[in-house]
DNA sequence: CCCGATTCCTGTAGGC
DNA sequence: TGCCTACAGGAATCGG
């Protein structure tokens, strides 16, 4: 399920084969997702040129000259890169053709996920601008955590899922990020020291880059603009291994639910 | 304000 | 083998 490791991964995939390219047509085969698509969607996009991709936690920003495409692929969605004569696959939702000739196909089983246009500065809109910061920029640090965390009474693991304190942090990664830094999963944020914040924060940039260097994780279906899996799946300590041996101390791996989330961490380790 | 529960959706896995 | 149910989860929204 995309995180924001596999957001990355899919804006690094698929940047050098839309930038700069014209898109010519514009295909929607579906349109209920968490939003519908707007029905101006098509005529604002076509033969338009996308300018530079980005991202800002799990959303991908396509520019174009009048506004932007905002994307979020929800649970199960997917952007790839297909030659026109390739199969479409079922849930193969919308379609830009662009004038290279390669058509972005987005795919998505759960439909959690939208396509949105903006036409104003996208960090003034109202699903971007109320974001905590990247995990990855200097802004998040073990004191930051600290301080923002005071007074809350939320398990920690549900704080730093929350996209208003950081954003990108989903349930895979929270769970790794929590084991690495040794971190009982339904501490109280609020009543952690700055000592241990700052061995969690330096431990969610250490996943996040890790599995963007994999590529990602595929559990069931995530693939990258090029359609292939991600590799971080292999190096998950905790996340799916309810019932099995920690690698560090052996201790059997527990599996509770907080936020209604599974939640899987070591007894032995996580204190 | 804060926090937990609910909701959307479909594919997959497990039980019987 | 096939039917049924539980579960997975990002984030908006609601209610206490």
């Amino acid at each position: 399920m995309p995180e924001l490791p596999e957001v990355e991964t899919t804006k690094r995939g698929i940047a050098p084969y839309i930038e700069h390219q014209r898109i010519e047509c514009v295909t929607i085969r579906e349109n209920r997702f968490r939003t519908p698509v707007p029905e101006y969607l098509a005529e604002r996009l076509v033969h338009q040129q996308i300018g530079q991709i980005s991202r800002r936690a799990k959303y991908l920003l396509l520019p174009v000259a009048e506004g932007h495409l905002i994307w979020h692929l929800g649970m199960s969605g997917s952007l790839r890169l297909e030659t026109p004569e390739a199969a479409l696959k079922k849930h193969d939702h919308i379609q830009l053709t662009m004038s290279s000739g390669w058509q972005l196909r987005y795919h998505d089983p759960r439909r959690f996920g939208f396509v949105d246009f903006i036409e104003d500065d996208p960090m003034s809109d109202s699903r971007l601008a109320s974001l905590g910061p990247e995990p990855l920029s200097p802004i998040l640090t073990g004191s930051y955590l600290y301080r923002v965390s005071r007074g809350k009474k939320s398990s920690v693991k549900t704080f730093i899922m929350d996209n208003a304190v950081v954003v990108g942090v989903g349930n895979i990664y929270a769970s790794e990020a929590l084991f690495m830094a040794g971190i009982d999963p339904r501490r109280a944020a609020g009543r952690i020291s700055m000592e241990r914040y700052q061995r969690l924060s330096a431990a969610i940039k250490s996943v996040l880059s890790s599995a963007i260097e994999q590529g990602g994780t595929t559990l069931r279906d995530f693939v990258s603009g090029q359609g292939e899996p991600g590799y971080f799946a292999q190096k998950l300590n905790v996340y799916g291994r309810s019932g099995a041996e920690c690698v560090r101390c052996g201790t059997t791996l527990r599996n509770i639910v907080l936020g209604q989330r599974a939640s899987v961490y070591c007894p032995g380790c996580q204190r």
